[in-house]
DNA sequence: CTGAAAGCGCTAACAT
DNA sequence: ATGTTAGCGCTTTCAG
């Protein structure tokens, strides 16, 4: 039953501590404590163990540490996917919160697919990590289940679930598709249309969005599902050749809507409107610079980096959004 | 001894192989098997399994089975930071290649610091990962002396390093920087300048930047070391007055400059050229167009990922760049 | 095809 | 301040 994938593990055992307790003349829960809580330990008792540990490179083992005291000083992060710009601040504001305390980001995608989301939550909860933040809900029934019956610390993020699982970290998606849409009829424009992926939160700011506009006494606005990267923005403009504003669900995908639309000869935002969502600081420094929902990445990881690690406070957060309306729309 | 930041591991104990197998009414070897070989256990009897796992929700324990088998199934991967988008990509190809065959990836970042990246390696290390990828190479002789140590796969990305620990997936950072002054040189510029980071992959590109400038016979370049985001490619704006080319070392960095010089009433490519490197999916698409030292992140991280999965062909892969002139220079 | 025994490397709980 | 004992939840090895 060789398994072909297997890494191959080249011999030579890693110290343990056992040999480095042995080698300080002390025993195993000494050196334990050495590195757990070394004022627990007298000066030159400590002296010796850690000579012990430096001389034979001793690296503790943590798989084994967790073990034993079911704590494994992990989390787990489950995102869309890294490659989308728009996540990888909150990404970078969990580890900020977390890796200086010692815990382990332990990272997976689901890649906005339901089936592969349930297996990478079941093997990121089989590392038993100590708490989970996700981007977005657990798609299925099965997903959701799974973390609550794991019984530790849950952030929901990116959104605001009206049955959290637990804690939430988030912002309005369904206002923020409003707010946009609010907007464009302010400004006159008539024929709205909307492009995004057709995951909960990019399908929240359409509900928003085309509710708003209808409220304001706007044709149905159109919803465009192409995909989520700036190919698919460019991709859409052929599409959108008697619509005068557009909501892209995030800042690629402007910037791709942007790029199409140079060559069809619309000028922007004389012609057609575009905004974006997330404030990519590229979106800032483009020229027309664009139009966006403001989302603080950073601050959403950093936040449910805090959220998991104290029981104080809500467990409810929005930091809402900021329409930033520059040159584009 | 009570360290407040803790996560509160809740209480309820999740249900153990143990248990399952007293459930199915078989030994505990008889479920270890199931999970893991399936085909070797009798037909009904596996079905009892299954059904005993469904009804008590159980997740196996991997921490306890990384201990006992002496692997953990977990890739260490060290980046200098997530939130620069140029390395989304490999980190990406790394996970596209791993997580379909059950490895996890523990991410952690360096932040372009010496000391926190030797501490990060440690806690890397601890977690018994059977390979670790990383962006450039160690900083310091402890980190590298940690990574021989470890007896485990390493991969070395993003550079070429003369003395590498083990495999190595990248591109001749030098030779990029020569190309960009050659380019330079071939299209009439005189006065070169070069904006980067001081990380030593960047001082490579400046290097060969500089190096061939001086072969082209003009006059030597200057390099500004504001920083790696698209800010510091704006600030850096007041320092060009009188350069008529820049190589910035990433291509945020590049559309900073770019977005510094418009105010300043600097044509581009006219009165300045500016080339970036990465090829980020948007310098192709903001007008003008990008010129830009093109690096295939996704590759670079599944080719790391196959690298450790086997040890046939070489460990050794130059994935090369390729020098993109669009309309910025 | 299934099981019994032993142990992975560490820490918790109690001594002393 | 240090040590002893037991055991975390699983897999390995060897039997049958």
């Amino acid at each position: 039953m060789d398994d072909p994938n297997l890494i191959d593990t080249k011999g030579g055992a890693a110290p343990t501590l056992a040999q480095v307790a042995a080698r300080a003349g002390v025993s195993p829960i000494t050196v334990s404590r050495v590195l757990r809580l070394p004022d627990m330990v007298a000066r030159p008792t400590r002296e010796r163990v850690e000579a012990a540990m430096r001389a034979l490179g001793y690296v503790p083992n943590l798989v084994a540490g967790s073990l034993a005291s079911a704590r494994s000083r992990a989390v787990g992060v489950l995102v869309p996917t890294v490659a989308n710009a728009i996540f990888a601040d909150t990404i970078q504001g969990i580890s900020d919160a977390l890796e200086p305390l010692g815990y382990a980001v332990v990272l997976a995608q689901s890649r906005y697919d339901d089936t592969r989301e349930e297996k990478t939550l079941a093997a990121l909860l089989g590392r038993r990590p100590e708490a989970l933040i996700m981007v977005g809900s657990p798609a299925t029934a099965v997903g959701g289940e799974m973390l609550r019956r794991a019984r530790i610390p849950v952030v929901e993020t990116w959104d605001l679930p009206v049955n959290p699982i637990d804690a939430v970290v988030g912002f309005d998606n369904h206002a923020a598709g409003a707010a946009v849409a609010q907007h464009f009829a302010a400004t006159g424009r008539r024929k709205l249309a909307f492009i995004g992926g057709d995951d909960p939160r990019a399908t929240r700011r359409w509900m928003g969005f085309h509710e708003m506009a209808q409220e304001a006494g706007l044709e149905p606005p159109r919803r465009l599902v192409l995909g989520r990267n700036a190919r698919a923005g460019v991709a859409a403009v052929a599409e959108l050749a008697d619509s005068d504003a557009v909501f892209a669900a995030n800042d690629a995908l402007a910037i791709g809507v942007l790029a199409g639309l140079r060559p069809a000869n619309r000028r922007v935002p004389d012609d057609i409107a575009v905004v974006g969502l997330g404030d990519l600081e590229i979106g800032r420094l483009i020229a027309p610079s664009l139009s966006t929902v403001r989302i603080d990445g950073g601050a959403i990881g950093r936040t449910a980096g805090r959220l998991i690690l104290s029981n104080e406070g809500s467990r409810h957060i929005n930091l809402g959004f900021t329409l930033l309306i520059r040159h584009t729309g």
